[in-house]
DNA sequence: GTAGAACCTGTAGTGGCTACAGGAACAAGG
DNA sequence: CCTTGTTCCTGTAGCCACTACAGGTTCTAC
């Protein structure tokens, strides 16, 4: 059962262990960021204690919001092979993404409020929702 | 010039008056959510001032982060067809959304400005972001 | 042995666009 | 009228990050 690398997790257990979908491992393996593991004499891919690690990884990377792009910069960055201070410049900057992000869900988050208020809620088909979003004047 | 139905816009000029790209307008005609309008001789589309209030509506509703789907079910309100409840329970529900969705971004915006605090920003591979996405302890 | 689960590859789809390719028609200026 | 550049057409494909099949093979448990 052991092989000379100790890859011996498939794919499902894999995929329960890391926290991520069997399709999407796979997907992270055609873009490149995960590497071809070893197959079983049966073509069934075998992963070890790193593979998960390194899933494991992507996964933080991707529930903060890190792109795909990004993520392959991250990686790079942990193989001792880049700076903290691309780290920071990309952490920072995707910081400042979210921040704007934030910004302009706050302002719909308003026009939405304000244009709710002003609705009777009744079963009238007269609504100024659907009047604001008629305003004959449209060009600039 | 002047057509039965009043139609003489091109999509060019569509395009601009509403301020909705070209390739979209077609989109929107693909799927639906725009009437096929009459064509002149040579093939080309031709749009009247009814058609571009509804783009401009359509516009307008996917600015406010409606989905098109969500737009569709607008739409037939505004032909009077619908109850103003509904346009009122419709806004509700997607103001609730965004609401999700600054919370969540809220968070994420707290956890990276934490993590890029405690980065030493030089040229050192150590790098306190990198290990914190790299923990050991990955499943449940 | 059998049935169900796990795994494989390859392809297509999701939502809402956006960008071509390769052609035809139009408009403006000389 | 001719030329050149612009506008428009249809159809197809791509973007991003997945996700969901179809149709098959292999494995596991009873």
């Amino acid at each position: 059962m052991r092989k000379n690398s100790d890859a011996d997790l498939t794919i499902g257990r894999l995929s329960a262990e890391a926290r991520v979908n069997i399709e999407t491992i796979r997907y992270y393996e055609r873009i490149g960021l995960m590497a071809k593991p070893p197959r079983s004499d049966a073509g069934r891919r075998l992963y070890d204690a790193a593979a998960s690690r390194r899933l494991c990884f992507i996964r933080r990377a991707r529930e903060l919001g890190f792109s795909i792009e990004e993520i392959r910069a991250l990686l790079g960055v942990s193989g001792g092979k880049g700076r903290c201070a691309d780290v920071h410049a990309l952490t920072i900057r995707h910081l400042g993404e979210v921040k704007r992000k934030i910004a302009d869900l706050r302002k719909l988050e308003r026009t939405l409020a304000r244009t709710a208020e002003r609705c009777a809620r009744d079963a009238s088909p007269d609504c100024p929702i659907i009047e604001a979003l008629s305003e004959p004047r449209c060009g600039p």
